[in-house]
DNA sequence: GAGTGTAGGCGTATGCCGTACACCTAACAA
DNA sequence: TTGTTAGGTGTACGGCATACGCCTACACTC
């Protein structure tokens, strides 16, 4: 009967996500989306409940580009598995400034829950069950969690390492010298480096 | 010559600290600390640039807590690392609302820098160099952020799980299923479980 | 084509926030 | 006693999320 709405979730979150891309996180407010959108900043609210809502879409425009497609179905499970982790890593990697979002709001994306589904249908397929398969999930999440965020808020080839590299040596020997190889390893190779030690823990 | 100081860096973090057990994260603010110290809002800015600075100081005084005295030393590696490990747990989990804070201030905290020398000196003694000293370090530090973040921001205990348990049967067949097993794995199996599993992918 | 109910869109206002700036003054050195 | 310096404060600004009430475009009925 009345007015049709103008305005989709996905054009929503698509303009907050150009935002977060121009502007940097710290850009993103309701005010700025308005403005993106060319409406009020009120308008939004026929929409979303409030700005925390409005993240959360953006979470799942952005994890829901990732192919939660079980992958290569005779392959190895950890290979298999190993597919789906770099999957959720290219996707956020697309966004980087998004990465505390992810983490804020992983477990309200159906995207998000979706990729879990797939990962524990591979752990299934390879003979996981019961508390094991729940802890293998949940190690699996938890490194990826967090591999994803040190990589984007701290990575091996940043600032960070420098400042180690110049920490006085006599109250921090291991540090400074590992840092002086730290700057040679790539960040693909620390990130599936760690999670090939996850892997082949599981397999043990 | 002028007139001294009131107030020390470990008293503003601990007013700091003691608002956000009280009041929660959110309840963190210039005007909140300021009010718990008897002062005005302004008075904070003779002891701390911004409010950066002071959250790096509560994340410092909580990590500060962990004894990082290099563990038994004549017990085999994986132990020694879980130990160092616990105890970094344990000390956030004693105030778990930081957990957002350690994460976004870990890398210029003195005290967090200790612990990883302390860890990358076990794994060092246990015969770990180059690459894959810095991949098992890194892999560490990746796995403990996110998983202390799983549980104090998405615990298996909690009404994610439950939410997942009510998702439907057809689209997430696994997730459900796995939901009803995870609420009988404790924090401890959770994370320590994981852990080992890393552990483990690092002793092969 | 006219009338009407509904929900979309907007302007305003409130109460937070961090913090820049100018000022007053306590406390020490001389 | 006096002067210097830095500690402490009050005010103000711009930005934030969002509650509330108004206006009106629209799709429907008649």
């Amino acid at each position: 009967m009345p007015r049709p709405r103008s305005l989709s979730h996905a054009r929503l979150a698509s303009a907050a996500l150009a935002v977060i891309d121009r502007d940097g996180l710290a850009g993103l407010s309701m005010r700025s989306v308005a403005k993106e959108l060319g409406m009020s900043t009120m308008a939004l609210y026929r929409y979303v409940d409030d700005r925390e809502e409005l993240e959360r879409l953006v979470v799942d425009l952005v994890l829901g580009t990732v192919d939660t497609e079980p992958p290569a179905p005779g392959a190895p499970w950890p290979e298999r598995i190993e597919v789906l982790v770099r999957r959720l890593r290219d996707a956020v990697a697309a966004h980087p400034q998004i990465v505390p979002l992810t983490v804020a709001h992983r477990h309200r994306s159906l995207a998000g829950l979706r990729w879990s589904e797939s990962v524990l249908g591979v752990l299934t397929e390879a003979g996981f069950d019961g508390d094991r398969r729940v802890v293998a999930l949940r190690g699996l999440l938890g490194y990826v969690i967090g591999a994803i965020q040190l990589e984007h808020l701290g990575p091996l080839s940043g600032e960070g390492t420098v400042a180690i590299s110049e920490l006085p040596p006599d109250a921090f020997p291991h540090m400074t010298e590992t840092a002086r190889h730290a700057r040679k390893v790539s960040a693909d190779r620390e990130f599936l480096g760690g999670l090939a030690l996850l892997l082949r823990g599981l397999g043990a």
